[in-house]
DNA sequence: ACCTGAACACCGTTCAAGT
DNA sequence: ACCTGAACACCGTTCAAGT
């Protein structure tokens, strides 16, 4: 005799980001989930594994909303580069504060969350696309990379609070975001 | 009728740091932990509040060792800044691979792990130094960070399996050092 | 075919009782 | 003064039994 079904993956998955987001990974626990989706926690394992494995689809399910975010800031092709780099790091750095332990889980796994190739392929596109304008063909994954790592180092560190000597760090970012657009588009020494 | 102490507190940090290396935070559990400096659970509550507590230690002695490191690469103030900058970024990196998952405890923290700000002031030290003799005083702070969110991103990436379109990691790294250190040693646009 | 209560293993933490 | 077993609350996960 079936049964209907009383929740789905997408509503699983949408319940784990919001148990992350409001209650930091301790709080994203099976039976958090399930009490939100109307259902017991046992149930869940009909729709996904196992906790590592919803973890997992939080992690994707939130690149993929990054790497969106990042697409729509990064403009059309015809645009000044420098331009589309800062609106690309704004909407990494309003992404992150808007959703912090979902921004942590992304570069920071407990172990390390094996997200799926492509949806890291979509996400960087629109940058590898701004540094190719920006660096040449040649450089361009080169660039990428450091513009990048600049990027999730700072917003990561800003996260964690780890900017205490003083200073101004909105000043700081700017800082950093006019020297690398420099840097990287400078022939190579 | 007093009991000898049957282990201390370094003891205890030390067999945490080492089960956080061998089975990742999930690892890192009080009765491990317990049975590894030969007493029973309860007995670590004489000496720790509690394992949020235990962690926290576990990420200042990562911390310490880590800015240990980077001030033994640092070298004498009449060294050619750039040299000093490389050796500095090597010796996190490798710091990072030889304890990745104290490395990640570090800047990504589950919630967020309020290290001493001494301790953070000691490891960032070196760097401003460095930054001052390249950038000069007034940028001196804005420099040290962008090269510290630069290569804190660049490994947090790095050990996160995050680099996967191809091209030549090794070269990225040396591509950004290069391009950094040139660019933060230009006056400001 | 999905859902559930019951059960199990495991963990953090407290506490009264030992020495 | 430190250490311990026992106990409690909580979590992930399995499974037989319900519909």
């Amino acid at each position: 005799m079936p049964t209907p079904e009383r929740t789905t993956l997408a509503e699983i998955v949408r319940a784990g980001r919001d148990l992350l987001e409001s209650g930091g990974p301790e709080g994203l626990t099976m039976q958090a989930v399930a009490l939100r989706v109307g259902v017991r926690a046992p149930s869940l394992y009909k729709r996904v594994r196992n906790r590592e494995a919803l973890v997992a689809l939080v992690a994707e399910a939130t690149l993929s909303e990054l790497s969106a975010r990042i697409d729509a800031a990064a403009g059309g092709d015809d645009d000044e580069p420098r331009a589309a780099l800062r609106r690309m790091a704004r909407a990494a750095r309003d992404f992150a504060r808007a959703r912090p332990a979902g921004f942590r889980l992304l570069f920071a796994p407990g172990a390390d969350l094996p997200f799926d190739t492509a949806s890291l392929q979509a996400a960087s596109a629109p940058i590898v696309r701004v540094a190719v304008r920006l660096a040449g063909e040649e450089y361009a994954l080169h660039a990428a990379r450091t513009f990048t790592a600049w990027l999730n180092g700072f917003v990561s560190m800003e996260l964690a609070g780890a900017f205490r000597l003083g200073g101004d760090v909105e000043a700081a970012f700017e800082f950093g975001l006019d020297r690398l657009a420099s840097a990287l588009g400078e022939p190579s020494a």
